[in-house]
DNA sequence: TCTATATATCTGCTAAAGCGAATGTATTGT
DNA sequence: ACAATACATTCGCTTTAGCAGATATATAGA
């Protein structure tokens, strides 16, 4: 994420973070690094739409990935700028008090724990820890 | 500001900071309530154009408005919700580091203390200081 | 090499955002 | 009542965002 110096910067993460469907992601990967399958999973929308949505992510800088074999793993990226930080770190925290973001990291531990259950997840890398203050 | 029980709150409030002419707007009210007709003069853009900014950051719950004769005054409303606020406070911060930022302040600055050198603000009133945590 | 899997991108389409110009409305002053 | 001022809204237009469905690419395995 380049630095605040021009306002064009700040417009293009609000932008980036004016959508639902990016919000549940950020939400899902908050914390930890995970691989395209399980959004399908959790979110039950279609593959292209979530790949699209973190493609956006992408090139506003937000995220980043990171291919292992068949699959990509998706992570947040923190901003080096403190004031983009500190925006994304509120959007994060608001999260907690959100009933549907509750729900969905409900789903993905539960996908997490039981793989097996899901079939489009058979085999797929479970979900890593990422540390929150890269 | 209604809570963020659902996510569709959240959208609202970023896509109404996903503007470069709304963020400006938020920079020039951050601590004090402002007539419109600086806003048209510092930002150099058409009054229609700065009316319907500012009318979607009120239809958004981000200002409110206020009429004193022929003029109207726009503040920016804290929202009740902690998150909502923490995300808002987090934005006003990042205008500080932000240079166009800077510029639209000094020049509302400059405004205040000699309207009569603007003809567009020939008996404004200037704008009020208003206190950061309603 | 051939196939299956996982993900990404392209193609039309529709809806919404943003704009300038014109117009409408509320208030003040004469 | 009439004109002027300050602001809001509407209109027609162009651009952009988001979508589903189809297709392309990359990797793994037989």
């Amino acid at each position: 994420m380049a630095p605040f110096s021009k306002s064009v910067e700040l417009v293009r993460l609000f932008a980036a973070l004016a959508d639902p469907t990016r919000l549940r992601l950020l939400n899902l990967m908050d914390g930890r690094e995970v691989c395209v399958c399980y959004f399908v999973e959790i979110l039950k929308q279609g593959q292209p739409k979530i790949s699209r949505h973190l493609a956006y992510l992408r090139k506003a800088g937000i995220v980043s990935a990171r291919r292992e074999g068949k699959w990509m793993h998706y992570r947040i990226e923190r901003p080096d700028d403190a004031r983009a930080l500190a925006i994304l770190d509120a959007t994060l925290m608001s999260f907690k008090a959100n009933r549907e973001m509750q729900l969905d990291l409900a789903r993905l531990g539960k996908a997490c724990c039981e793989p097996r259950r899901f079939v489009t997840l058979q085999g797929a890398p479970v979900p890593i820890a990422v540390r929150r203050n890269a």
